[in-house]
DNA sequence: GTTATGCTTGATAATGATAATCACTTATGG
DNA sequence: CCATAAGTGATTATCATTATCAAGCATAAC
């Protein structure tokens, strides 16, 4: 069910919510806190109406980004990825792990001493967008465990 | 004239310094601070070596990427842009002006205490990439400045 | 109810950046 | 000098995304 929000957004555009962008938003909720490409978009997609085609969730993810109900990124080459906007959390960065490729987000933002002191500076942030490359606990344990020398053998 | 350091590099990947290779080099120390895309260098490069061709732009770039002499990102869709490793100060982050897109190094690295936030909580960080979206001073300067009222009309 | 207007759609072609292929050249080590 | 491998330029292939276009539906006007 597509909330209220994205309802509001789409009529301040006179956009309407056509099954094809239902499934769309219907798919970016039920993955929430994910990020998804366009073709993973468009496999789900496909399970629901069968009958939508490419070009068309490229056109809805894209109008869905302008009208900030979604966020684009990319995170590997020369592919966008979408995620839910949060309402409330707007700044939260990720953590992609270098082995096992997961993104994790982190709602801490600590950030502000760094913006603080460009403001100083003359500059004014909008926005911004932190990535941390590292291996995430799950990966640690698992690179532990294979080093382990196996007892049984 | 190429560094020390990239030679270095080079040999100990058993990798000959072609003048193709060495055009390229030249041509990133010359712009030295400057994020250059493939197609700039290959234009650069057409100046120095005409016969060069655009896929020995593509595998020195890539060669030297993989050999960290030059440091490979994505600031706008789809499309890698190169700058040269700086020896010393490896964390640096970007502002990118959203109004005139010029690309701005920061050298603070203010992010330690994310990271150490982060490792106590089991993740081993490798690397992180920041960017700021902001209005550099000269855009605010212009746009204040366009905005005063005409005495001369 | 019928017609007109315009947004939306699906299929497909076009684009643009990058990667892969291939025949040819050049360097290097025995 | 020859053998082997690395490097090159031209070209093609690939892959994500965008543009095009005819057809499908709404809603508003008549």
């Amino acid at each position: 069910m597509v909330g209220r929000f994205v309802h509001d957004k789409l009529e301040k555009g006179r956009y309407k919510l056509t099954s094809q962008r239902a499934a769309v938003l219907d798919i970016m909720m039920d993955n929430r806190g994910r990020h998804l490409s366009a073709d993973e978009v468009f496999f789900e997609a496909k399970t629901r109406l069968p009958n939508i085609g490419i070009a068309t969730v490229y056109r809805t993810l894209e109008k869905m980004a302008s009208l900030e109900i979604l966020h684009k990124t990319v995170f590997d080459q020369g592919k966008y990825r979408y995620e839910l906007c949060d309402e409330n959390a707007h700044h939260h960065h990720h953590i992609i792990c270098l082995s096992c490729n997961s993104i994790i987000e982190v709602q801490d933002d600590l950030l502000n001493s760094l913006e603080k002191h460009l403001e100083e500076q003359g500059y004014r942030i909008i926005d911004h967008e932190l990535k941390l490359y590292a291996y995430c606990p799950d990966c640690l344990q698992k690179r532990r465990d294979d080093s382990t020398p196996d007892v049984s053998s």
